[in-house]
DNA sequence: CTACCTTTGTGAAGAATTTCACAAGCGAAC
DNA sequence: GTTCGCTTGTGAAATTCTTCACAAAGGTAG
């Protein structure tokens, strides 16, 4: 969050910015920004703030964006093409190789940039591109099988988009992110509003 | 994340869970899953566990699922299309009662069951239909101003897919997902592996 | 009816996170 | 060169969250 904001003020143009601005603008205190960041390391000049374009270079380096990360993307539907699409993704390091699915309509079919590929290429892919980032955009039935085959062919993160709880072994990083969840806590606030 | 399971198991027709099984299904601990249920009441009986069927009714109750939600999304583009096909929002009570967009070239298309709509319609629709919640699904650049127009028609929770900050008042309850900072979670995760 | 196994609900303890508050450092002005 | 206004970095305090541990049931078998 705190690297999204830098990167704004960074094209503004802004040397640097205190532990006060940088809290305004993420919505919380300089206190936890500053604990935060001196995790880290120790980014600040006393009496100045943090250099900007500096501490996006470091930033960016403690989150492992310095290189570039192979991704596939399992499932050519309606999300699969959202993030094949988003541009954003390639501008900060994220290399799509390769859009699959298994419904025999839309293999072949172009994609943006690439083609749709078929999932029985998924494996000998991630192999030979040395894939380590997979997009689940599939629907929850099966997505538990497809996970664990692409773990086996080297995958190492997993963002999942299927409504479904998927396990991984320990050393697999997985973020799931469910759209009906999003709502019903959405649904939640405004159910309670006056009593908090 | 307990409706989540608990729906799945009342399917599945058991009639009781202890809060061991729950913690195993969502990957927590027995005493976390005693003591969030017991903020809210006291649901289980003790030497058999909590009744299935029963606390999803109440869960369901607790989070505001009791009636239908009517949503707008903003934006005819993947996302939003991904959205608006999604049958587990109706299945939950989220009723769509329109996708809006102001690119004249989509506007009347058909969109799943609906037209797509121009936004010049979205302020009188969403007070017509008194929707509360709105899907942000544009891209980053003009966000805010949409936010402001709509929470000024009435909408009081927005799920923001838009790579942008939003500021909202007070009374307006507010949830971004934001894809490329998922993916840069992944990439730590990957690179600080070792060192955890 | 009693003994026993199971599981909840919950105070208390323990751990983690956030906030406070201030010494130390930096730059500018005079 | 010294003073002054700012802002960081960080121990300590305060707060919040999680885990522990056990008394208080509920059910069952004999």
């Amino acid at each position: 969050m705190y690297l999204r904001y830098l990167e704004d003020l960074d094209t503004n143009g802004q040397q640097t910015a205190s532990s006060d601005e940088l809290a305004h603008l993420c919505g919380t205190t300089p206190a936890q920004v500053r604990k935060d960041l001196s995790f880290f390391g120790s980014f600040g000049k006393r009496g100045l703030g943090y250099p900007v374009h500096e501490l996006t270079d470091q930033l960016r380096g403690i989150l492992g964006l310095g290189h570039e990360w192979r991704v596939v993307i399992i499932g050519a539907g309606k999300i699969g093409a959202a993030l094949a699409n988003y541009r954003g993704f390639l501008q900060r390091g994220f290399r799509v190789i390769g859009v699959y699915d298994n419904s025999p309509e839309k293999i072949g079919q172009p994609w943006g940039d690439a083609i749709v590929r078929s999932m029985k290429d998924l494996v000998q892919d991630v192999k030979r591109e040395d894939a380590l980032i997979a997009v689940l955009a599939i629907p929850a039935e099966g997505a538990q099988d497809v996970v664990d085959v692409v773990i086996d062919a080297g995958i190492r993160a997993i963002l999942n988009f299927a409504p479904a709880q998927i396990a991984v072994p320990p050393h697999v990083s997985l973020k799931s992110v469910n759209m009906a969840m999003e709502l019903e806590g959405l649904s939640f606030a405004l159910t309670n509003k006056g009593a908090a």
